[in-house]
DNA sequence: TAGTAATCGAGACGGTACGTCAAGTCTTGTC
DNA sequence: GACAAGACTTGACGTACCGTCTCGATTACTA
């Protein structure tokens, strides 16, 4: 039994799967640093070395299981496009097992700015921004109404969403999605 | 030197207070029952023995300053009540000294099933219903389209309004509520 | 399902014959009057009007079972009366099931004075007189030796006896109290 | 101000003098292991690292100024000896400040299986061998009957002492230990 | 016989301490 | 110099009892 010595990458990459097994398993609040240390079979400072705090920590587990949802299509078909996007996130965040843990995140950064701002500027802002750019390109091809505020719509777009996510608790089914898209669209469409 | 004696009532009101003060100082993370029991000069079990964790505690606190959020006026101008009543709740909830205790409880909430299921059913839940019924009653004086989904019309006013003060921390404007007013009026609106 | 309502001695009974019941489950340490009052189905109150202390109740409690150990025959056979009654205490003390409750409360004794003098007086005294007492009837009959000790005789005889009850713990057997009256008995017997 | 950060030895000594010297102003019963800890300026895991229990602590803590008390002297006059032995570890055990504390110790142990195993092997069994083997040594020497029980004769010298000092409360005099002595020798001296 | 006092059960109360857990800092020795 | 291991102080957890205290029933004695 060769008590391997690892270092640097491998390092970070095996401490952030540990605290999303651990995660999974103990929910968040039951999670600690100490115990994920002992899962990965790490000092104490070699968490600490690379994150100020739980929050941080998960943050960074979470988002290196995400970077694929971040791509956005752009097939021609505007309402395709965000149907598929949407139930890409929806399907990440809250159907699959990180689901507990993703909106936990979302707590946590309720009482540490620094979660909310790292949650914001990697996860939040890169894909509302690219919503937006894809109604953009919609808007100058002439499918949208041109006095239509983007980013209002991302937001009621975004808004029922994660008010059911976080606050109602209500399912995220596919048909609640629909509905959400296509009292968008009659809003945004242009009046002829 | 009386070391009085109190019972009952007047102490769940006294802890109450207590907790909301030093929230307020401290920020729901570093509250603790502990603190609190201290500072009210109650026994820990006194606490205990109304209320299993501190997000219940701050729960009961919260709601128990947010009574009169909750009537709803009706001046048959639906615009106006729609606006009335989000601009008070947002000054609740987003402008005043409590508001980052509220967000810490929404926080709370993603990990706690029972703070989860009482923010609903006590705070959430009859905000939501009485928003609901005055649209309904709009609907029925022919204000508004016979088929739009009075639910989604919810959601897309309260879906924003959660996003900016939970997610992105942007600030809660009244001309951002307006904004989404506008947009929900535009789509609700009945079809000529 | 009439709650009956006792009173008086009656309780005072039933308080005391819960505590050496409890006390065998639990042991002396876990015992509390708490749980002595519930199982009784008595107030606190009750039982604090009764005794000032644990240990006073069981000191109560334990001798309410043990008055019949104090009789002390005069058959003429010395060492057989004094065999007998010997017997009579260890077996009460050191073999039955309120042994343990035993050792306990001379354990609760070094650090409550009221204990020690209370059980001094009440149970350690009265024994140690009778034996003294029959040991001068033997004295005055000429069987003993008429310049030996009869104090010092009484505390040979239980001396060895508590150190292996309460401090070495070796089992005390008929064969090590024989032994020990038969050097008694050596060192007392009247020089021809 | 450098918080002077201790370790190992340094601490288990310093926890045991603390031991000591609250042991002594509040007494066993109200000495707490985190009144200890507060007062050595130490976390009470540190002390729990160490001790299971308040009696292993108080244990070690008194043992720690008593191992002078074990030697036993050979002057050949085996009575001296024995006087001196006794006197000594009286004066520790009944008459000194820590006197108190060691009464309350072998109360505990009779509620602790623990503490009662680790005070008999550490203190009470090797003084009681040091005291047959000195015995031994002088009835090889034919300065005693050869068939004296000489484990006999430990407890009958132990037995009156402690019952004094546990039970009775009589005070342990110099006077007293002679007496016994006498008593003993009496029994023990060869037959012409 | 009515009124009053004592006693009861129940359990809330302010405390103190328990023994556990994790936080974040620091030290030690290995690789 | 990065690492594992883990000791350290700190502080809070939630629990258990302490001994005191109300609170309404009963119950029994007194007027």
């Amino acid at each position: 039994m060769t008590p391997v010595r690892r270092s640097g990458p491998d390092l970070t990459e095996a401490i952030m799967r540990t605290t999303l097994e651990l995660g999974q398993e103990l929910g968040y609040a039951k999670l600690s640093i100490e115990a994920i240390a002992a899962r990965a079979g790490v000092g104490k400072h070699t968490v600490y070395r690379r994150w100020p705090s739980k929050g941080a920590l998960l943050l960074d587990s979470l988002l290196s299981r995400s970077a694929s949802a971040l791509d956005y299509p752009d097939s021609g078909d505007l309402r395709a496009d965000l149907r598929r996007q949407i139930h890409e996130a929806v399907g990440l965040l809250a159907g699959g097992p990180l689901s507990p843990l993703f909106k936990s995140l979302v707590g946590e950064a309720q009482h540490d700015p620094g979660v909310a701002e790292a949650l914001n500027e990697r996860f939040i802002a890169p894909q509302a921004a690219k919503t937006v750019a894809r109604l953009e390109a919609a808007r100058d091809q002439g499918q949208l109404s041109p006095d239509f505020d983007l980013d209002l719509a991302m937001a009621i777009l975004s808004g029922p969403l994660y008010f059911r996510l976080l606050i109602t608790g209500e399912p995220l089914t596919p048909e609640y999605v629909d509905r959400v898209l296509d009292a968008l669209f009659a809003g945004m469409a242009p009046r002829p």
